[in-house]
DNA sequence: CGGCGGGTTGAGTCGCATCAACATGCGTGG
DNA sequence: CCACGCATGTTGATGCGACTCAACCCGCCG
């Protein structure tokens, strides 16, 4: 079983057998997390940089009226804060949405990582930047998306984000989906009723269907063009082989 | 005339002035561009990294069905790609607002200059913390605040950002706002009529005047509290001296 | 003078919020 | 084993915030 923070991470970088190594190296240390507890609160000062290795969590806001803001989503193999941005103290808080695995990356450690190899450099710095265009098109869902189409474009990412990770059941288009519609609604900036009426109206189009925990879609194309989804933000540039040090391929599966 | 990027720096890294002579070999070369044009075109691969000497440029995209979403807002002294993290061709569009001046800095002199101390380092984290967390402030802005309340805590993160650069008249809490109301609506996800009318709103309240394009705010603790506005997203550390080369403080006006 | 960009206003509509009730499934404790 | 509470999902009724369409005003500039 590949952790998913490399499997995420060979979408955008190509790394060797010894890369990887050395980013295990960094996730050795972690601790389980309660659905909807804190992985670090508000005002915090963290020292170790959050990395989901299971389960979904989410960066939030709450305003002084109660409201609440999820500000961006992370599924296994993400990283709460790319490339170690870390800040004095925190301005949001990480909390988690499921019963979470999180690996504990020191912050001096992910620096120093990064000076070994210019391949690792690159990689760190892919990520920041994929998790950045991923804020950037959930800003533009909120600021110009109608309730339908940022559910849609949200299911369209989910499936490529945990496509890359291998959460994506092969043809069928079908993912688990494990937060509630008040989740949804504290993603998408709506209230939960119209997260549960927008919902059935996808599923009365036949472009999805939701039972339980788990979405089928069943016109992706569809559901892109309903949701202006356009996956250029991702950056991915296909899954990759893993290299040997020498740069030629080596075969994925004898990991 | 201190470099309005150095004067930003300042707020949030302490430098001496050989590091800020260095930053300033960064911003040489420049060139103009007229309102409404792009910086960089969606799609493009630039390889010179804007950063905002005069004007105000933003990001932004357009969806098909025509409606655009302005992503961030680019005031002087802000790098339109901070501490360099360039995708191999843009999912966005760089544009300007109004007329700009705009420094041409070399993707790759960025991070050679960030090797030489971990000073210059440290403030190109910083200006990339700050401006993800203004990026996050305005999502949430989108997702939860009403109109009124965008509009406010636009002008509240203004006034900062304004004042960091000098461009604040003192007490007087006033400033330029040179965009249209057109663009306040693409900014905010808002329609231009609407932004007209939240506007009267907050001036016939009292918490501000707009005439032509000068902003005053008239009661700035009223209009934090409206827009549930907390500075801490800034990560400002109030204006820092200059440091000399032993880190000793140096007066700032002799520069 | 006419055109144009920007701002302002009115009327009508609709998307989404709110409040409230009810259904369902599940875990827990009596 | 059932009763209860609780979290989640569903549905209906009503109201408001924001959109759209459309007209009109003003200042500026060619």
């Amino acid at each position: 079983m590949v952790h998913p923070f490399l499997r995420k991470l060979r979408h955008g970088a190509r790394l060797t057998k010894e890369h990887e190594e050395t980013f295990l190296r960094l996730t050795q240390s972690t601790r389980t997390i309660g659905a909807r507890e804190d992985v670090v609160p508000l005002g915090g000062q963290p020292r170790y940089l959050p990395l989901v290795v299971d389960g979904w969590a989410c960066r939030y806001t709450t305003l002084e009226n109660g409201r609440r803001q999820i500000i961006s989503l992370f599924l296994p193999g993400d990283l709460c804060e790319p490339f170690g941005v870390l800040p004095r103290f925190m301005d949001h808080a990480i909390g988690a949405l499921t019963p979470c695995v999180i690996a504990q990356v020191r912050t001096d450690a992910i620096r120093s990582v990064a000076q070994l190899s210019p391949r690792i450099e690159e990689a760190l710095w892919w990520d920041l930047l994929v998790a950045s265009a991923i804020e950037r098109e959930h800003l533009v869902s909120l600021g110009r998306r109608s309730a339908t189409e940022r559910l849609g474009h949200l299911f369209c990412e989910l499936h490529l984000r945990l496509g890359m990770i291998g959460l994506v059941d092969g043809d069928e288009l079908s993912y688990d989906m494990p937060i509630t519609q008040a989740d949804l609604g504290d993603l998408l900036g709506l209230s939960m009723v119209h997260i549960n009426r927008s919902l059935q109206e996808l599923r009365k189009t036949g472009m999805i269907s939701l039972r339980g925990r788990r979405l089928t879609i069943h016109n992706l194309e569809g559901l892109r063009e309903l949701a202006f989804f356009d996956d250029g933000y991702l950056h991915r540039f296909g899954p990759l082989s893993l290299l040997n040090a020498d740069g030629s391929d080596v075969n994925q599966t004898s990991l």
